[in-house]
RNA sequence: GCCCGAAUAGCUCAGCUGGUCAGAGCAACCGCCUUGUAAGCGGUAGGUCGUCGGUUCGAAUCCGACUUCGGGCUCCA
């Protein structure tokens, strides 16, 4: 009888023969492709300790998805590098959805070379070659990967820097000892080997759906001052149902892009003539940027701000008491020159906010006080970032400043932040999370004083805890003059974009030598605290469009009632039923064009009008109309009387239908 | 800004390797027709093939630059 160990598996002690392996320990279940021990992931290869805490790793959870897609980056370098054996090794993590790996090769690669390359990887899949472990020296590393010069600089990075060095570097050199894998054939032959922390899958076997999707430029450890290299991004599913499951909500994606939406329903543009970045709002796109604005503009009201206007360009000076030239110019047009002065397009609005503060002496009676604007922005955007309504180069903010006293930042926090979840809410937007974005301490693009910066820090930080929502850590995303939360909203189909940003400012009440007075009569500073509810209205509508798929909610919908005849005879009858429903503010059309009445259901369908109201003799005969909703439904013979509340009640209710 | 790709009628797209290749569908316009929930029929008009250069006897097609767009990198509301 051989020694025992002892070991708990999934949670119950268990007595083993020593030299098991964690695939001994769950060879019956198929869907295990690797182990947790002691927290740690490994592979199902690894031989068991006495005292061993096992876990199994699924395929289909979230590690195991991880372990899979980095697995099938080795299958994909291997099969690159059978391709192309002059190509470099740079890194290849897995990544949200899928994973990449990047390659230095002479001659970027083709749409067509990602067809051989898959059919490559098919092959190595095929094969079942065996992923294997081995642990080797700094020293030894080197020589073994003496041909590949990024991997020799990850070597040299090992440890604690590794991640901070280039993003998904830790998936190849971890914090302990360096190893490498060895993709082994079934007869034993070494087939490839890749500098690795692990763990992978037991075979390539073990990929049972993977696709490669794009091809793309990637600087090496994401800076710009390194090479480029040649970026191979693929995905990988537990299934093939699973990969079609993820390819079909990519096809809905695209369904439902802004661009193509805004196009179609004839809400806005971007011109040629205007330049990148520029987009111009036709008269639907009008309506909804207006419901949005009216009602935005209300809510701040009500909300205790008071409305101010500033303009487009100013002098240079003002942009550099505010600290925007010497660490924002590379974000701002360059300056128009007139009269011996130098005036830019205006980048943030805040500075002409502080100008309104200073206009006259303030009194902390005053505080919190709440400016706001609907401030239009210029800013020079890299060419390459350009896109949509999501990055664009002139776009307006619906942006606040409160100036408070510091021991009512954090109340004003929490006040910002109920408003601007509230805002999102009425909008039909109400998944999101938190992101607190914080300096780099290693950069030199802050400014102001450690303490401030830990002081404003901590007061988000507290606030954003206590509103229960997830708040994830963002280093280094704060703005040069203040740390800052940021709302991130899941949309339909659960993407997360970025909208809505409160930001703590110590440094422009300093630089603009902002004070007040006090209860006791000595000038103090106020804090000011900087707020986009929507980021920017451009940006807001664009990811609407794609929240909804275009479907408005009815008091946002361009068109929100269609009159529909059966036949020419029952457009006077439609006529009488839109002045009764534009009495109410309704928006609402009759269609007598010579279309027949399918196809005029066909266009106000595709034209995604909330309401289709049909009219015939039979509705005519009772006063009523017929109903046809989006969904295809359809509700027959209402009396007008209810038909107009109906509507008129979903759009004051502002829910969706 | 960098890399790769793309740009043909308002929209979606054909047009392979340079020589009747300037086309189709939808939209628009004009007629005719139209009574029950996603396309009635016929006709007309519309593009110097993103722009500017170059190669060639000849360029939508090959080359270069620029503009714009797409996918990434970097950056960001």
């Amino acid at each position: 009888m051989s020694e025992q160990i002892r070991i708990v598996v999934a949670g119950s002690e268990r007595q083993v023969g020593a030299g098991t392996t964690a695939a001994d320990l769950f060879a019956d279940d198929p869907t295990v492709i690797a182990a947790r021990v002691g927290g740690t992931l490994v592979d199902l290869a690894r031989v068991l300790a006495d005292g061993d805490d096992v876990e199994p790793v699924a395929i289909d959870s979230r590690d195991g998805r991880d372990i899979l897609r980095h697995s099938t980056a080795h299958v994909m370098a291997q099969a690159v590098q059978e391709l192309y054996p002059e190509a470099k090794l740079g890194i290849g993590p897995p990544v949200e959805n899928g994973f990449y790996y990047d390659f230095d090769v002479a001659e970027p690669f083709t749409p067509d070379d990602l067809k051989s390359i898959e059919k490559k990887m098919q092959q190595i899949v095929k094969e079942r070659q065996s992923f294997v472990r081995r642990p080797v020296s700094d020293d030894d590393a080197r020589a073994e990967l003496a041909s590949e010069p990024y991997k020799l600089e990850l070597i040299g990075l090992k440890g604690g820097g590794a991640e901070a060095a280039a993003e998904g570097a830790s998936a190849e050199v971890g914090a302990g000892e360096l190893t490498i894998y060895d993709n082994v054939r079934p007869d034993g032959e070494l087939a490839w080997k890749d500098l690795c922390r692990g763990p992978h899958l037991p075979t390539t076997r073990n990929i049972p759906a993977f696709k490669l999707m794009r091809v793309a430029a990637a600087y090496w450890r994401g800076s710009e001052k390194n090479p480029q290299l040649q970026r191979i991004y693929g995905t990988a599913w537990e299934s093939r149902e699973a990969l079609k499951d993820y390819l079909d909500r990519l096809a809905e994606a695209e369904r439902r892009d802004h661009r193509k939406l805004g196009r179609e329903l004839d809400l806005f543009s971007f011109p040629d003539e205007l330049g990148s970045g520029l987009p111009v709002f036709h008269p639907k796109g009008g309506v909804l940027k207006r419901e949005m604005e009216d009602y935005v503009r209300r809510r701040h009201l009500e909300e205790g701000f008071q409305y101010v206007g500033t303009p487009h360009i100013t002098k240079q000076g003002l942009f550099e008491t505010s600290g925007h030239l010497p660490y924002y110019a590379e974000g701002m047009f360059p300056p128009m020159e007139l009269e011996g002065s130098s005036y830019y397009l205006k980048a943030m609005n805040c500075p002409m906010h502080n100008l309104i503060y200073r206009s006259r002496g303030r009194s902390y009676r005053e505080l919190p006080l709440r400016l706001f604007e609907f401030g239009s922005v210029y800013r020079y955007e890299k060419s390459g970032v350009v896109h949509g309504l999501t990055r664009v180069r002139g776009m307006t903010q619906d942006d606040s400043h409160s100036y408070v006293t510091q021991e009512q930042a954090a109340d004003e926090i929490r006040h910002l932040l109920n408003f601007v979840l509230g805002l999102l809410k009425d909008f039909g937007l109400d998944d999101y999370y938190l992101e607190l974005s914080t300096r780099d301490p290693e950069s030199d693009k802050f400014i102001g004083t450690d303490e401030q910066w830990e002081v404003a820090t901590r007061t988000l930080e507290e606030v954003g805890k206590a509103s229960g929502l997830e708040l994830v850590p963002d280093p280094g995303g704060a703005a040069y003059y203040g740390p800052k939360i940021s709302v991130q909203t899941r949309d339909a189909i659960g993407r997360s974009w970025q909208m809505s940003t409160i930001q703590l400012d110590f440094n422009q009440p300093a630089r603009f030598e902002l004070e007040y007075q006090a209860a006791d009569g000595s000038r103090q500073q106020p804090v000011m605290i900087h707020s986009a509810k929507f980021g920017s209205i451009e940006r807001f509508i664009g990811v609407l469009t794609e929240h909804y798929a275009g479907a408005f909610p009815p008091w946002l919908a361009p068109v929100q009632a269609v009159g529909i005849p059966i036949a020419d005879e029952h457009v006077p009858y439609l006529e009488r039923l839109a002045a009764k429903l534009r009495e109410h503010g309704i928006r609402v059309e009759v269609d007598d064009s010579d279309d027949r009445m399918q196809k005029k259901i066909r266009n106000a369908q595709k034209q995604k009008i909330p309401f289709m109201l049909i009219a015939g003799d039979d509705d005519v005969a009772k006063d009523a109309v017929s109903f046809r909703y989006r969904d295809g439904s359809q509700k027959n013979g209402v009396p007008v009387d209810d038909a107009v509340a109906e509507i008129v009640d979903a759009v004051k209710r502002r829910i969706q239908v």
